[in-house]
DNA sequence: GGTTGCATGTAAAACGTTACATGATTTT
DNA sequence: AAAATCATGTAACGTTTTACATGCAACC
């Protein structure tokens, strides 16, 4: 029985505590978003078809007048969770803009280039501010610690290699030397 | 008139000579593919809807008996493509099955993050080699160069990161004092 | 004569986002 | 009183992958 992606996302989220689909959603968005997303399309029927294959278990849990649903893990979702932990991760996709352009900016003036590697630092400083402001105000504990960090160092060696590359490319040390 | 990102590798890879949809996917394949892919099934309708929208012109080439249509660019395709180089990028998307394990980690034994450490490391080892590989055997020109730099040390460095934070777990300092 | 590579194409399925609808509660 | 936040859900749309169908040519 294969799983799909969101639905691992549930089962590690609820792994912590129970949960409604909307404190799943926000979770997300500011913890895993910089690596790995979800939407409300994906999460609210993932989370009914869970129930149904017995994984997670929800109950009505309303507050005042507000509807709300609570989900927490049954075993079989907790061995299935640790199943999936333990097996080697399998994908890493990468989709980089930034990236393509600089690769086809020969076919431009040479001050795209460096235009391209300043957007792409000033978006990666961005994430890291970010990451740095959730570190500094509220971090988490454990292994979403080591993550956090991840994000924050993977960030600050991007806008650094983005830096040092325009400055090649200014000095002329990059390009003019290889293209005939 | 909003192109799709697949139009824009299909203009950037013209840019550089004319090609068959066959071409671009064998050359996506070797060079963009670790920050940016591309199927057939995005490619051949691409093809034709860039054609008719008068950005590239398509000619049959037969070699013997066996079919093939080259394109190239259009001036107004080389306008698009330098208007696209000058714009900001903007998509940048991750997606990462070992940070996402090693978040949830906490859920398993201590073992389990170890492993998906390991298993990542060899994953970006391996990517890292294919890419000096390229370096050493064919070394693409120009800016194109730049990318396969930024791939392998993007590569390495992520592989180290796994390293150090391994080795961390295994010594304690990581996890041990951050959870109450 | 079989495998690999060149070459084009599409249909179906899977995946994912966006936008909207609805409504209560809390904060400003 | 308005705006933001909590909360659930879905329909439409768009994107992307996968799998298949077809056939020639070159190599072993």
């Amino acid at each position: 029985m294969e799983l799909s992606s969101t639905a691992y996302v549930i089962l590690g989220m609820l792994g912590w505590r129970p949960m409604s689909g909307y404190e799943i959603k926000s979770l997300v968005d500011k913890s895993t978003r910089f690596f790995w997303t979800a939407s409300y399309g994906q999460i609210y029927p993932e989370l009914r078809r869970l129930q149904q294959t017995g994984l997670i278990e929800g109950k009505a849990n309303p507050q005042g007048g507000r509807k709300r649903n609570v989900y927490r893990l049954t075993r079989s979702g907790r061995r299935a969770l640790r199943r999936w932990l333990a097996t080697d991760p399998e994908v890493f996709e990468l989709r980089d803009e930034g990236l393509l352009k600089l690769f086809f900016s020969g076919a431009a003036e040479a001050e795209t280039a460096v235009g391209t590697l300043a957007a792409k630092r000033r978006f990666h400083e961005e994430q890291g501010q970010r990451l740095r402001e959730i570190e500094a105000t509220s971090p988490p504990s454990g292994h979403a610690y080591l993550v956090l960090r991840y994000g924050i160092e993977f960030n600050e060696w991007i806008a650094d290699w983005c830096e040092r590359t325009s400055r090649e490319l200014e000095s002329g040390t990059a390009i003019e030397r290889r293209t005939a």
